[in-house]
DNA sequence: GTTCCGCATGAATCGATAG
DNA sequence: ACTATCGATTCATGCGGAA
């Protein structure tokens, strides 16, 4: 908990992974133009999360959240992403439009909304309504300086078919399930299994479950996600940066994909969370070895 | 081709589906307020179709659709349901936002924004492009007339989970996918295979595979997607709506569930293929009868 | 080592109740 | 009237413990 640096620097090779405490509209006025490839973040969702962040009000979130968007704009290279994940919520039976307001007022500001992928939340919040179904995606809203940017569309291909071919493995009924939807998801981290499958590019609709086993933090989403974003958006030693980097998925994939990062989070308590989960010592040259 | 009906009337019990060649923001005003239960309906996307149907340029589609939007208030109960299957296309190298502003200006007109559903498409349009992957979903945007509406949602309850338990039947691995995917779509015709299954309420995630066989029309949608959402908020002997009629997979939803329906479309070609796939003669007292 | 089962746990939402 | 809090509802997932 001591020792918060007062302001974020540029990564290196020996520090590859920088975290920092306070407010990211604020600090990246530390960080040089165009100097990130890529932003991969999931800021409070409005009225949320209140005990942890300040909980904005769902009226007042663009006018919250463009103060960040400006400094983005500013540290993001010409040819980077901006990955958003967002999902209004539901106030008075209806949907609030507080994220169709953000889209339109990033446009204004000069920024490209190139596009929208969905995140289909396999394990959503369940209940049940009068009127509602349990809602079950998000947006991943992607934004772009120039209609040419960075894109690494191999990276991220994915096997199909053979699931259903006699080719699978014997699993068990769960297990081949489980294979299908990753499969499905175009997502997994077990290479050699594709060996000898057709791989195909994926769509613009990710499968992924929310993350269960929460690290101490209300809303991890899966690293599965700023994985797949960071493989199609970057290349290995590019700068990534979360702004607002809660639990440190997006930096944790980062660091499994030998890319720089930047966390910052306004909550100095995640930030040390992060840096036990990433070995990072701030202090030193280099990341500190794992103690056992 | 002969004998088109210059007006709407109201269906009855002898002719419960009615079709008529037109504008349906014209026709509508024959039919009296408060008439309709629900609308499901997919009209021409922006600058697509333009053979076909005259192709509304992006820029304009607000303030082309905003008429029909005004006709269907008019003649909907106020507990009913208007369904909007639409997606924005890309405009150089952006998503156009013309979309963002049609849910805007409904609820500057009054409607309420319920809930927006995705409809992932399995099977989606081949193709590959430098800087976007392949579109696989769509809107379903559900507006309101209230807060309260007619919902029922035990009309759309699907088999779930039993894949994971150990129950399950022994199948091939191929039919154990594909009942799983059954599943998770929440769709599914063979009732007989659900019998002894838990079921569960879906989520406001549909995946269908898109139709091939497109009947002679340039976009049709699965007859499966009308079929849950007439299921979902109308009633046997309710009377459903489609302005935009096109192929008649509505009408067809309709008809097999035992509602009534109105189906409009500009093109009298479609209306006269719509009558012959339902099997529908406006001459006559009632439906006539299959020929063969 | 596997497989199976039970259980806690969520970026939720609505309606009622209380201030 | 308007806002804040609480209880009830519900299900996919991953974990641990047991067979």
């Amino acid at each position: 908990m001591s020792g918060e640096p007062a302001a974020i620097a540029l990564p290196d090779a020996a520090q590859p992974i920088r975290i920092a405490a306070g407010d990211a509209s604020e600090l990246l006025r530390a960080l040089p133009p165009e100097s990130v490839q890529l932003v991969v973040t999931s800021p409070p969702y409005a009225d949320q999360r209140r005990s942890t962040y300040g909980g904005i009000h769902p009226d007042e979130y663009v006018e919250w959240f463009m103060p960040f968007a400006g400094e983005i704009q500013r540290v993001l290279r010409s040819d980077g992403t901006f990955i958003l994940n967002i999902k209004e919520k539901a106030v008075k039976g209806e949907r609030h439009t507080y994220v169709l307001e953000l889209i339109l007022a990033m446009r204004r500001a000069g920024w490209l909304w190139t596009e929208e992928f969905i995140w289909h939340k396999k394990n959503c919040y369940p209940g049940k309504w009068p009127n509602r179904f349990r809602d079950s995606w998000e947006r991943l809203l992607q934004f772009n300086k120039q209609r040419k940017f960075a894109m690494y569309q191999d990276a991220v291909m994915a096997p199909v078919g053979d699931w259903a071919d006699g080719r699978l493995r014997n699993l068990s009924a769960t297990d081949q399930v489980r294979d299908e939807s990753r499969v499905q998801s175009g997502f997994g981290k077990n290479i050699s299994n594709w060996v000898g499958r057709k791989l195909a590019y994926p769509t613009n609709v990710l499968h992924m479950a929310t993350e269960c086993g929460n690290r101490n933090h209300s809303a991890a989403f899966p690293e599965t996600l700023p994985d797949w974003f960071i493989r199609l958006f970057s290349a290995e030693g590019d700068l990534v940066l979360d702004p607002f980097a809660g639990s440190g998925s997006t930096l944790a994939a980062a660091q499994a994909l030998r890319r720089q990062a930047i966390g910052i989070d306004i909550n100095a308590d995640y930030c040390e969370l992060m840096r036990e989960r990433l070995e990072v010592d701030e202090r030193r040259e280099s990341p500190v070895a794992p103690l056992q």
